[in-house]
RNA sequence: GGGAGAGGGUUGGGGGCCGCGGGGACCCCCGAGGUCCCCGAGGAAGGUCCGGACUCCGCAGGGCAGGCCGCUCGGCGCAAGCCGAGAGGGGGCGACCCCUGGAAAGUGCCACAGAGAACAGACCGCCGAUCCGGCUCGGGGGUUAUCCCCCGGGCGUCAUGGAGGCAAGGGUGAAACGGUGGGGUAAGAGCCCACCGCCGGGGCCGUGAGGUUCCCGGGCACGGUAAACCCCGGCCGGAGCAAGGCCAAAUAGGGAGGCGCUUGAGGGUGGCCCGCCCGAUGCCUCCGGGUAGGCCGCGUAGAUGCAUGGCCCCCGAGAAACAGAAUCCGGCCUAGUACCCUCUCCCCUUU
RNA sequence: GGCGGCGUAGCCAAGCGGUUAAGGCGAGGGACUGCAAAUCCCUUAUUCCCCGGUUCGAAUCCGGGCGCCGCCU
C-alpha cells in the first residue's frame, strides 16, 4: 500500500490483533489480491535493523500470499523484534504469529464454525 | 622463526531459483498490466564536530559581542583541513610515537598540609663570635668589714639561659629562590671560588620556528595555570532543502483587548547599537474557524508510508565485522571483520 | 533530514575548579505510645551516564561516545 488515504482507512477501520512480536491491523476487501504495509518505529533499532525487519516480513508475505487473501494488512514491529539477527528467523516468527493470532481471534469462517461447536459442546 | 613500528589497498567472487526501486523500448484483453534491456548503498553512507556550494533574509554596510583555528617554512584550498620538510619538549633498546602561540601587557586563582606559597618563611634544628647574665683574676673607689659599685682581662669549665645570628639538614606539599666540590665562618649562606646548569646582550648560522663548540655581562632574580578572563595573528553577516519556489484546495476576511497613522506603532527571522529600507481601516495578543494534495528544488542510485533483498550450491579449513544514501561536495571524529602489498626495527637460530 | 536542551540517591532536585557532594519526598532503624498517627533523632551517593584529556586537584573546564526530551513540514 502506498496511498495515504488507503492506509489511513486501514488504521481507522481495520481490526487490531496483538502478538508478542508484532501488532496486526486487518481490513477485508473485495479484491482477492492482498496488500501489505510494514511499520518499524525508531525504538525497534537502527536503520540496518529496521530495514532487515521490513525486508524479512515482506519476503514472508510474498512467499505465502495465500494466507492473506482478500486482506489489506498493516504489520507493526514491536521492539523485541530488533534483537533477532537472522532474516529467516524473523520471517518464520512473523508467519507463525500471524496464524496464531488470526486463529485465536476467530477471524475466518472456518474458525467461527469451530467456536460455535465449542460453545454448543 | 617470533614479536613490533610506519604507510597504502580491498570490504567477497561465481552460479541457480524467487523478488524490489528507477529509466527506456515493445506488446495488449488498456489495468497501479505483461515481456526484454540498462542502472541501483559505504569506507565509514554513521555522529552532525568543522568548512564550502546552493536558497531565502532589500544591500550583506560599520562597530561591539560571539564562534572556529594556532610551533616554523613551503605546497594545495575561498575556508576548514591535508601533505612535505623542519624546530623545541617528552616517551621507547629501536623502527617510531605523542605534545605545541603568548605567563618579563594586565587581572584572577593556587584548597588541604606546612614555620613559610609569590619578590614567602623560621617549627624542629645549628650557632651563640658580639651584647646582657654568671664565675673568676687584677686595679680603683664607697667603707670598720670576707658586702657593694666602676674599669680592664679570662671562661677549657657554668650554661645555651636570653638578646640575637643562620637557612645547610629534617619535615609538609603538585610546587619551597639551582647542583657538586672546596674555601670561608661562631654556625652558615653564591658570601667567595672551580665545574655544571640558568638568564640577558652581541657575533655567527638559518627564509623561519630556532641553533651556537664563539665573545661579553649577571651570582642567579623570573613558580604554575590561558581546555581562567585575556593578549596576538588568521577566517567568519544570519539562518537552513522541514531552505526556498510553483500549482491546486480551503473559509470568515468573524469576535475581544491593546498600540498607532508622518513629531510614526510595528516590521524588514542577525544577540546589541548605528546606518539603510518598508510602513497606515495598519500592527500585536488572545478566542473561534478552514485547509494541509501535487510538482520543482532532486542529481548518469535516488524514494517520499520511504527500493537495492531471501533461500541454496561451489570457490582455501571460513563468507562473516561495523553498518543502509535522503540537497550536494571537502574534511574531522567515532564503529569495525577478514585479508593483501611496500618499507623499517628488535630478539632468537643457522651460515 | 535539520536545530536545540538535559543526564547528580528509589523519586524531585541544589551545587564560584578545592567540605565529609546541600535540601525535600520516600525507605529503613530508634525514641515517644497501651497500640498507632503526628513529632523528634539517626541511617541512606564511592563509577555525579560512560571513556579520554587539561590541571597539583574535575560533578564542574575541553574532546569523543551513549541514552532521554523538545521544536521545525
Amino acid at each position: 500500500m502506498r496511498r495515504k488515504k488507503e492506509i489511513e482507512r486501514v488504521f481507522r477501520e481495520g481490526k487490531r490483533l496483538e502478538g508478542r512480536w508484532f501488532r496486526f491491523i486487518l481490513l477485508p476487501k473485495e479484491e482477492e489480491i492482498p496488500r501489505i504495509l510494514v511499520v518499524v518505529g525508531r525504538k525497534v533499532g537502527k536503520a540496518v535493523v529496521r530495514n532487515r525487519i521490513k525486508r524479512a516480513v515482506r519476503e514472508g508475505f510474498r512467499k505465502h500470499k495465500d494466507l492473506f487473501g482478500g486482506l489489506d494488512l498493516v504489520v507493526i514491529a514491536k521492539p523485541p523484534v530488533g534483537t533477532i539477527e537472522e532474516p529467516g528467523e524473523i520471517e518464520r516468527i512473523f508467519l507463525r504469529e500471524f496464524e496464531e493470532v488470526r486463529d485465536a481471534s476467530g477471524n475466518t469462517a472456518h474458525q467461527r464454525g469451530l467456536r460455535e461447536e465449542e460453545e454448543t459442546a
